[in-house]
This record gives structure tokens, C-alpha cells and sequence, in this order.
RNA sequence: GAGGGCAUAGCUCAGUUGGUUUAGAGCGCUUGCUUGACAGGCAAGAGGUCACUGGUUCAAAUCCAGUUGUCCUCACCA
């Protein structure tokens, strides 16, 4: 087959993804070999492919190319999250582009339009990873809302709901007054926020409901809400406020009387040490009021705006308001002083809107248990974090976990299976048939339209936990007694998850959770977690600031080998990644310089008639063994999931080791042949190398592994074997480093004294030597090596490889001068370095203490350091003989 | 406020359980090369008081304590 001149990504990439997808060689089925299983962190059904993913999906793919190639039955479950709220704001904001909202439609039409949004959209980044080169198992992507995944989710609730261990509660939630639900702890951010202390005066009431002139101080940031006030709370060993004891005390503006309550919660030293509790608004409010039976006066409605109840500024939004009822405040005389003031805010994760606390009904699923396993599993090091010190984090996490908030006041998504009766009991049922069923045993008159399901969905973590069950056998969860099918049975445990650390606690533990109480144990052996994407100068990538680079772009222009490799140059795990395209533009450059290294080779004619040259045979010894140190190496990297490192270790291979040595050094002389065993060997190291890097590099590897003979229909690289680590003598190692480093010897020399490389040196080396690299360094350095023992009186200049003394002649060149410094200056180091270690071995207590191999190190290094002096001495005395 | 991570060359990072002289790599930088696959290349080279202070040890980038800087997680005071 003819090579292109230039290798052309676009073209490469598009055909043998067709290639592989005909083949179905992404499919997988249990049978007889062991598995390897990854599951996808589902992105949102509705999202667009982001650098996270890229570097994500990224690793996903090397693991599961990996194991593939040695020998694994490698399954990588693609799939997408119905991300309920992101999804449900995507279509809410839609429709009102389009004048239509959410509630005039009703939540069937609603539904219809979410499931065409879904349809139209939901595919595209599934789309976009088969660009990037994933070999995703795509015949068995999931959906988490699709009727089976649901079906899971549903069952698992009753299942729960059973055990008792899910109940409905009234609490302070976190209401996100944007996407009109409540959302779980977790999906409120903190963020300090500038506002203001407003200092209020609240006169003290007589008792018929009129103002006294005496009067206390309170400072709030929320004076919106003081007309749901309660009470004012003081700490009980305040004695400035002992006064207030028994008193009632006046709301500014709408004088409803309220009392003076003393509560610990309250700091003496914060504020003016009085308190306004308004238990509707504020969750430590509403925890006093429970304590002290105050009334809860609700006067902020679910859009965030003030009710009737309020009396005053009805209908305004609250930040409005608040700018209102300050200066209302300041009219009647009731504002003391305004501070500017910093506070922590909480906003919605997903909408950004500042979080209000509300009072509602929800569903909570119990914690403590299953947290309490689900610690056991990571403790216990049955899945392990790498990096390990996410432990720690999620320890902490899980002794502090909070029962979960997972109904949520949102349409898309799984509705819950409560179904009330028209006394307001309900019932817990699958389907409604069963809940029928299960209403008539309490009430036997009741009919199916008597009924009335929750209005709520359940959150998106909700069924994503499941994931690692469900996208094998949806039927498993809730149901405990049932047998797993085959998939699961086989594929059950995942072997690794990659994921970014945001998600430890909303999706990585629950998923241990889930797995531990269905299945009885971990879902993955190892969780790998990833950085965060920033850009070149730390900053996270973000669509406002615009620093987010289309990845299809640099797929388009790089090539998705390039792009993959630039992903994983710099990404240590849980480091973050600062993204740069120049990284790209190295993996570019690697693959062009893969490209050519095959286009040299495949350029050589072959002699069948001619030997081997001396120095092709000791770089095919030395090649040999240097691959196989390089496969343990690389091995050894992916086992400790060092993927840049094992990723470098083959670039340094391929480009140091075998483009400018190994190359170079059998390469025959211009417009002659090659002899045939060094060809095949060449061509032998480089399908090694091929199947080496295939996993990260998986488009150009296949292009020239399909290049280099002609193959079958239905063979791929995919599914060659990896190279194997053979044994090998570390002496060929070492005599071939002895050649490279006098060879740079040379070219060293060469560069000081401006001599073209084409100019053959005459190189004089010591006894001694390892005679079976010379040829090497006779071509690569283009000298002509002569074993003396004795340099002589001529000119030129010495130098040292290791213990080896070697010397390349040079007439007139030469600044004898100059050369009796140099060598001085390294003979006064050696003096001082000898002097350092003699210390050492002098010190008594090293003698006495440091263990053998040590101090055996230090007399080798006192040798050779004498030799290095004597050789230096003795050059010396040449050069000033010379003068 | 509580807990945790990190600090090594201009940049991004290795440094495998303390022991090779002068602490490594990739990129970048400097200099020189139409070296017959590749200028997306080749060759040579410069560049670091291992954040700071103290301690343990025969021996510390590595272990311990403190300081400073930086990042993250959790909680949150009205």
C-alpha cells in the first residue's frame, strides 16, 4: 500500500471508526475470559462535549484498550443522565422562548415536549465521543430514564419504603426559587456575598400593642422578613438583656407583637446579641421555634416574593423588597446604622439562584446505614481511590451524612410512587394497579381515579446510583431475592470508574451504597479520580469567560490521537489539568514523527544477499532489550494508573530510543540496501511499538498496523496481543549507554570545535571497552575507533565515559590553553569530590551504622574517582608536555 | 470555623517506602545544522540555595514540628 506523504487525521480517523463499528468490536458478551468492565459516568443527556469529558473519556478508553489487548473481555457501557433539573430548565426555558409555560401545558404535554427535546438532542454527545476514538460497547447504552432503568428506580424505592428506611417529612429544605424545587445539601454552593447589617430598632410593646419608648436593637442582612418574625431570642446569661425578660416587643412597620425568648443558639457576642427568629425563613429559626412552639408564618412564596401574609410589599420580589423596607425602616425611625457586611451565601448548584429556606414536605431516604457500610467498603481498601487521600474526604463525608432530601418539585424525571387516598393516607406501589390494590385493603370502596400520585420526581442521583446494576439488569434493584442475570452476574463488579472528585459524594459513594445493599458488594475495584480541566493560567474552564475550547475543533484541526495525547501529557491523577493546545500540538508532532519513522523503513530495499553490518546486530541486542525493560515499565505505570508516566515512558522509547538510536544505527548508507534479518526486525519493533502506544494513539496505530502487510478483513490492532516482557541481560543495556554517551562525547567535542558531523574524527579508546558496541559508536559518531593503550603525545581532546577513557585526535584545533583549564577545573572537582568521600568513609559512625551495600557504594565511587584523577593527570601532563 | 492536599528548572510534573558523585523528564529557551523519514526535524547547551525555620539521623527534596503561601472539601453566626 502507498503512504501518504503526510499523515491525514480526518480521513484515518472516520475509517476505521466505521471500521470498528462494522466489526462490532466494541461489543462484548460474557463468555469464558476474564472481564474488564468500565461504566461511563453518564454525561447529561442534554449536554455538549466539554475538555472534562475529553480527559475523561480520554482515560476511559486507554483502560479499556488496555485490558482488550491483554487479553480481557473488555466492556465499556456508554450511556446518558436525564439530569432532571438541567434537562427540565433547558425545556422550561425553550417553551418560553416560544410564549408557552410549563404549568398552562400541564406535566403530560410538558413530558411529550422534554421526551422531543431528548430526542432531538440527547444523542449528541455520544456522538461526539465516537470522534475521540471511545470504544464504547455502543449496543448497550442506557438511558437512566429509559422504561427499564425507571422501572429499577421505582422498584427501589418501594424497596426502601419498605425497610422503613424512606419516610416523608416537613423540613427546612433548600428551595431553588428559579427551578421551583427543593435540591439536597449538596447541590447548594456557598458563596461569601456581599450585603449589608441592617441594626433595627424594635420598641417595646405595653401590652395593649402600642410602643414604649424603650427599645432594643437587633442587626439582621434579611430585614424583608421581619414581618414573619416570631420572637426576639436572647442568650440567657446575657445579662445586658435581662431586662427584656417577659417583655413583648413590636415588628417595625406592621406592630405585630411578638416576645423576648432566651435560647443558648444565641452568641453574646455576635451582632447586639439579640436575635429575630423567624422560623419560616431560616433554618435555625425554624429549629428555635420548634423548641420554644412559636408560630411559623410563611411570607415568601415559592417564586421568591412576598404573600399576602407579609401585609406590606406584597408581591414584590424579596431582593426587591428588601431595598423597600429599608428605607421604609428609616422613615418610621426604626433603622440605627447600616455595616457593609460579608456573609456566605447559598446558591442553587444549578441555576445560580440565591437558595431559600422553606418549610415543605419531602422524601428522605435514611443515611446512616447504609453511609455506614458504604465506609466499610473503602476502608476496608475493597475499592480503592486513586489518589488514596480522597479517603479522607470521604470519610468525613460519610460519618456526617445527612438523611437525603430526594423528592424533588420537578416533572422530569421518575415520579414517585406514593399514591393518596382521598383521607390524605397514601400508599407505596410499583405500579398503580398494585397501588389500587393496596388503597382498597384500607378503604374497599375506592377507584382508580379516587387516587392521586405525588406530584414529585425523584432526584437524578436517585437512579444514577443504580447504574452499575441497572445497565446490566434493570430488573435487580428492589428486588433483592432475584438471581442476577448473566450480564451482571459476569460483568458485576466494574473493575474501574474514572470520574471527576465533584461528584465523590453525590454519585461515587451512593453507587457504593446502592452496590453493597443490592448486590452485597462493591460495584468498581477502583475509583480513579480525575483533575479539574483549567486553562493555561488556573483558572476553571467556563463558558463566560470563554476559555473553553471546542474539543471537535481540535479533533478536527490536530487530529483525535493529538488531542488524546495532549489530554494526557500532564494529567497525574487527581491533579488538575492545566489545559495548553501547545500539548496538542506535541502529540501532533508524535504522530507525524510516527509517521515518518514507518516511511523511512518501509522506503529501504531489501538484500536478501547481504549480512548484517556489526552495528545493526548490537542495536537489534540492545533494542531487544531495551523494549522489554520499557514494557515492565510501562506496565508497572498502568497498574499503578501513572498514565502520563507510562504514556512518556513509550514517547521517550519511540522517539529517543528507536527514531534517533536505533534508527539511526541501522539505517543503511544512502541508496544502499538493508539486509533482510534487520528488516524484519525493524519492522518487528515497530508493530511492538504499535501495539504499544495503540491504546492511547488508537487511529494511527491501526492505520499502519493495517499498513504494513496486507491484512484480513476483521483483523485490528484492537485485539493484538500487547507486547511482552522477555528476559534480557542488563549488560547490553548498560554497553549501549557506554556507546550513546561516547558518541555525545564526540558530538560534543564536534559542537565546541565547529566540525561538521560529516568529517570523520579518529577516536582512540582505552582496553577495556565492550567491543561489541563499537561499530554504534563508529556510525553514530562518525569516527574510527582504534583500542590503544596508550594515548600518546598527539593532539586532541579526552574525555571520560564512565570509568572509560577515551580521546579524539584533533591537529591544530586544538587551544591547548584552554584545554589545560578545562581539564584542571575538572580535576580540582574530582580532588574535592574524592575528599568528600573519603570523609565519609573515615566517619566512623557511617562505617558503623550504614548498612553494607552503602559504604560499598562509597568504595567504588573512592575508585573510581583515583582512576578519574590518574586519567586526568596524565592528559594533563600531555597537553603541558605539548607546549 | 473544622479537616485535607500541595509547595522541586521559565511552564507542567516525576523523584517507588531516607543512602550513586553534579536532584530528573517533557515542553519552552539559547547556539549550530538543507545530517537524503520527519524544520511538526537533527545535534549540542544553559537553567534549581528542592517555600522558610528548626528537629530526628552516620545520612533528609524524602521523616517530624512550626511558619508562610496556595488550592480543595465540609460547616456556617443571625
Amino acid at each position: 500500500m502507498e503512504l501518504a506523504a503526510k499523515y491525514n487525521a480526518a480521513e484515518v480517523e472516520d475509517k476505521w471508526y466505521a471500521y470498528w463499528l462494522d466489526h462490532k468490536f466494541f461489543h462484548s458478551e460474557p463468555n469464558e475470559k476474564e472481564p474488564y468492565t468500565i461504566v461511563i459516568p453518564p454525561p447529561n443527556v442534554t449536554g455538549i462535549l466539554h475538555m472534562g469529558h475529553v480527559l475523561n473519556n480520554t482515560l476511559n478508553d486507554v483502560l479499556i484498550r488496555n485490558a482488550r489487548m491483554h487479553g480481557k473481555n473488555a466492556c465499556w457501557v456508554p450511556g446518558t443522565d436525564h439530569a432532571s433539573i438541567a434537562t427540565e430548565s433547558k425545556v422550561v426555558a425553550k417553551l418560553k422562548a416560544m410564549g408557552i409555560s410549563k404549568e398552562e401545558i400541564g406535566r403530560e404535554e410538558f413530558l411529550k415536549h422534554a421526551w422531543e427535546w431528548k430526542e432531538e438532542h440527547g444523542g449528541i454527545i455520544l456522538q461526539q465521543l465516537r470522534k475521540l476514538g471511545c470504544s464504547c460497547d455502543w449496543d448497550r447504552t442506557r438511558f437512566t430514564m429509559e422504561p427499564a432503568l425507571s422501572e429499577a428506580v421505582i422498584n427501589t424505592f418501594v424497596y426502601f419504603y419498605r425497610k422503613g428506611w424512606i419516610y416523608k417529612g416537613v423540613r427546612m429544605v433548600n428551595w431553588d426559587p428559579e427551578a421551583l424545587t427543593a435540591v439536597s445539601d449538596d447541590e447548594v454552593v456557598h458563596k461569601d456575598t456581599k450585603s449589608h447589617f441592617y441594626h433595627l430598632r424594635y420598641f417595646i410593646s405595653d401590652g395593649q400593642g402600642n410602643p414604649t419608648d424603650k427599645f432594643l436593637v437587633i442587626a439582621t442582612t434579611r430585614p424583608e422578613t421581619i414581618m414573619a418574625d416570631a420572637a426576639i431570642c436572647v442568650n440567657p446569661n446575657d445579662e445586658r438583656h435581662h431586662w427584656l425578660r417577659g417583655k413583648k416587643v413590636l415588628i417595625p412597620l406592621i406592630n405585630r407583637e411578638i416576645p423576648v425568648i432566651e435560647d443558648d443558639y444565641v452568641e453574646m457576642d455576635f451582632g447586639t446579641g439579640c436575635l429575630k427568629v423567624t422560623p419560616a425563613h431560616d433554618v435555625h429559626d425554624y429549629e428555635i421555634g420548634l423548641r420554644h412552639n412559636l408560630p411559623v408564618l410563611e411570607i415568601i412564596d415559592d417564586h421568591g416574593k412576598l404573600n399576602e401574609k407579609a401585609q406590606i410589599l406584597v408581591g414584590e420580589d424579596r431582593f426587591v423588597a428588601r431595598k423597600k423596607i429599608v428605607k421604609m425602616l428609616e422613615e418610621a425611625g426604626n433603622l440605627v446604622k447600616v455595616e457593609d457586611y460579608t456573609s456566605p451565601v447559598g446558591y442553587s448548584e444549578r441555576t445560580d439562584a440565591v437558595i431559600e429556606p422553606k418549610l415543605s414536605a419531602q422524601w428522605f431516604l435514611k443515611m446512616d446505614t447504609l453511609a455506614k457500610v458504604a465506609l466499610e467498603t473503602v476502608e476496608s481498601g475493597r475499592t480503592k481511590f486513586i489518589p488514596e487521600r480522597y479517603v479522607n474526604t470521604y470519610r468525613h463525608w460519610m460519618e456526617n451524612a445527612h438523611d437525603w432530601c430526594i423528592s424533588r418539585q420537578l416533572w422530569w424525571g421518575q415520579r414517585i410512587p406514593a399514591y393518596y387516598l382521598p383521607d390524605g393516607k397514601f400508599v407505596v406501589e410499583a405500579t398503580p394497579e398494585a397501588a389500587l390494590k393496596a388503597a382498597q385493603a384500607i378503604c374497599p370502596d375506592i377507584k382508580a381515579e379516587d387516587l392521586r400520585q405525588d406530584e414529585d420526581v425523584l432526584d437524578t442521583w436517585f437512579s444514577s446510583w443504580l447504574w452499575p446494576i441497572s445497565v446490566f439488569d434493570p430488573e435487580m434493584p428492589g428486588h433483592p431475592d432475584h438471581e442476577p442475570n448473566k450480564d451482571l452476574a459476569y460483568y458485576y463488579p466494574t473493575s474501574d470508574l474514572v470520574t471527576g472528585p465533584d461528584i465523590i459524594f453525590f454519585w461515587v459513594a451512593r453507587m457504593i451504597m446502592a452496590g453493597e445493599e443490592f448486590m452485597g458488594r462493591e460495584p468498581f475495584s477502583n475509583v480513579y479520580f480525575t483533575g479539574i480541566v483549567r486553562d493555561k493560567i488556573g483558572r476553571k474552564m467556563s463558558k463566560t469567560l470563554g476559555n473553553s475550547p471546542n474539543p471537535l475543533d481540535l479533533i478536527e484541526t490536530y487530529g483525535a490521537d493529538a488531542v488524546r495525547i495532549g489530554m494526557l501529557l500532564c494529567s497525574s491523577a487527581g491533579n488538575d489539568i492545566f489545559y495548553d493546545e501547545a500539548q496538542i500540538k506535541q502529540g501532533a508532532a508524535f504522530c507525524n514523527k510516527i509517521w515518518n519513522s514507518y516511511r523511512l523503513v518501509k522506503g529501504f530495499s531489501v538484500d536478501d544477499s547481504i549480512a548484517q553490518t556489526p552495528a545493526a546486530a548490537a542495536a537489534i541486542r540492545w533494542f531487544d532489550a531495551k523494549l522489554s525493560e520499557t514494557v515492565a515499565t510501562v506496565e508497572d505505570h498502568y497498574r499503578k494508573f501513572r498514565i502520563s508516566d507510562a504514556l512518556m515512558a513509550i514517547y521517550k522509547l519511540f522517539w529517543d530510543d528507536y527514531c534517533a538510536w536505533y534508527l539511526e544505527a541501522i539505517k543503511p548508507a544512502f541508496g544502499q540496501p538493508v539486509d533482510r534479518a534487520t528488516y524484519d526486525a525493524t519492522l518487528g519493533y515497530f508493530e511492538a511499538l504499535l501495539k504499544l502506544i495503540h491504546p492511547v494513539m488508537p487511529f494511527i496505530t491501526e492505520e499502519l498496523w493495517q499498513n504494513m502487510e496486507e491484512r484480513q478483513e476483521g483483523e485490528t490492532i484492537m485485539y493484538a496481543a500487547a507486547p511482552a516482557v522477555k528476559p534480557f541481560a542488563n549488560d547490553v543495556l548498560v554497553n549501549f549507554e557506554l556507546a550513546e554517551e561516547a558518541v555525545n562525547g564526540v558530538r560534543g567535542i564536534r559542537n565546541q570545535k565547529n566540525i561538521a558531523p560529516k568529517e570523520t574524527l579518529d577516536l582512540k579508546v582505552k582496553g577495556g571497552f565492550p567491543a561489541e558496541v563499537i561499530p554504534v559508536i563508529e556510525k553514530m559518531g562518525n569516527v574510527k575507533v582504534a583500542t590503544v593503550d596508550d594515548f600518546g603525545s598527539g593532539q586532541g581532546v579526552g574525555f571520560m565515559v564512565r570509568t572509560h577513557e577515551m580521546f579524539v585526535a584533533l591537529s591544530g584545533l586544538v587551544n591547548v590553553a584552554e584545554e589545560i583549564a578545562k581539564l584542571e577545573k575538572d580535576l580540582a572537582y574530582q580532588q574535592k569530590f574524592l575528599a568528600g568521600v573519603r570523609g565519609k568513609l573515615a566517619n566512623e559512625r557511617f562505617v558503623a551504622h550504614a548498612p553494607a551495600a552503602v559504604i560499598e557504594n562509597e568504595r567504588k565511587k573512592e575508585a573510581d574517582s583515583l582512576s578519574k584523577i590518574e586519567s586526568l593527570e596524565s592528559q594533563l601532563n600531555i597537553l603541558r608536555n605539548s607546549q
